[in-house]
DNA sequence: GTAATTCCTGCAAAAAAACGCAGAAACCTG
DNA sequence: CAGGTTTCTGCGTTTTTTTGCAGGAATTAC
């Protein structure tokens, strides 16, 4: 890895989520501490972060304050995301559907990883783009300009020509009884086409959505294979979920 | 091999995968480590790369680091933008290309302008989303990640199912004897597939670049209707355009 | 207050770049 | 076509950059 692309890696990093340590950035990149070290400096002196003990924090940081809801739910989508990274092995086709959830499980990849996603929403493509290894395949169609998503039959009809080896859906609803729900009819469409199309079916959900419906059924609770939310596995939330075969994270 | 040669081959690498190693290109090319690296010099003082130590990148990598030309062009390209916004009538069908030029046409539409856009430039794409009225199609396909642009296969075989009223195509280079040129081979599939499909021409170029070429050729000028350019359409260095049939704007 | 990190300094090894040079190829030019 | 010039390329040497490591100082955590 080049220096300059480590650097542009930290700095997008540490944009992404506001701060940055040293440790684990180079158990990230496989490089000593010091060489880390070094990059925060120069970096910290070109002024583009600010560099404290143990790592670095965004320029942005101390000048905003943040909406609270948005950081508390925030940092539970990033536990969900570091949990779903784990399944991730070089070498695999994952196929994701859009949401914020899946936008912090595109930050949380670790810069090593080789692997292909798909997608066909913007924001998301936007992220894997930053990645150095990943190949990106967009899926095309119409846009959706409220969902920033291709929806359509031509998008449903290359995702059922594909056999991805995961596929993580953010998941707006999940239910013991009714299973994942969602409110946009064309959405729905694809994730059902994402559903029957992938090896193994990952669902990423709040803890706040689970046992909440919305109107359009996607899935049973059978389709899914992984289900990882914010709480231990063991959570008693949780059980009815392990109970009907589903793996918990 | 040629020097030339050499240094079409490295600028493909360059664009292709946004980074390089002289010490992998020397072996590839099988020339010695000092002739890669005067090379990359010569490209870099050319401004086609940026040489770091250890190999190069592309210039895409930074982005954020054309504040002089950046915003001088700028100007140039939103006259542009606002003469090419005058083909464009309700109801359309418009395929684009991507580039910084057609970025300004996607900032010029008029609001109450209703048609269809295509596309496979993310960035693009997300400016037309910004439109309340007008419909976007995304092309889809691999992602190259230095032109932010679908490629590949099954882009070109989708633009061919298509008959769009107008193609509006950022050049990186057009002369007289030569046409339209560029140096991302993927890029050049793509838009000779544009090209092909779309009932009208229309090429958006910087007075910068005309008379200029790239390794690659896009199409000759009598596959050009319409040429756009920031300056009148009287000038002598126009000329030649028109007298090859092109209207020029 | 103590233990554990983290940071800084100097240093050394490896890699890459710069430099000068010389042989070879290409290219004028009369 | 012959002679000269320029350009290109590879080699050896020197210089610079980068990176990791060790040991002591500074900072933080408990």
């Amino acid at each position: 890895m080049l220096k300059k692309e480590r650097q542009a890696y930290i700095l997008h990093q540490v944009n992404l989520h506001n701060k940055v340590l040293s440790s684990s950035l180079c158990t990230e990149i496989n490089v000593s501490e010091d060489t880390i070290r070094r990059d925060l400096q120069e970096l910290a002196e070109e002024g583009k972060i600010i560099k404290v003990h143990g790592g670095a924090l965004s320029h942005s940081f101390n000048e905003v304050s943040f909406p609270v809801n948005g950081v508390y739910s925030q940092h539970q989508k990033r536990v969900i995301a570091q949990k779903a990274v784990g399944l991730i092995q070089n070498g695999m086709f994952v196929l994701t559907s859009g949401g914020t959830t899946i936008m912090e499980l595109a930050r949380c990849l670790p810069p090593q990883l080789r692997a292909t996603f798909i997608s066909g929403s913007i924001p998301v493509i936007l992220e894997y783009m930053h990645h150095p290894h990943i190949e990106v395949i967009l899926i095309g169609d119409k846009i959706s300009k409220n969902s920033k998503i291709t929806v359509g039959s031509e998008a449903i009809a290359k995702i059922k020509q594909m056999k991805p080896d995961l596929c993580f859906l953010g998941t707006n609803a999940i239910d013991a009884e009714h299973g994942v729900t969602d409110n946009d009819w064309e959405v729905v469409q694809l994730k059902k086409a994402m559903i029957e199309s992938s090896k193994k079916v990952i669902c990423l959900s709040i803890a706040e959505k689970i046992n909440t419906i919305q109107p359009i059924r996607v899935c049973g609770l059978s389709d899914i294979d992984v289900l990882i939310t914010e709480l231990p596995p063991g959570s008693p939330s949780l059980n009815v979920f392990a109970a009907a075969g589903i793996r918990v994270l």
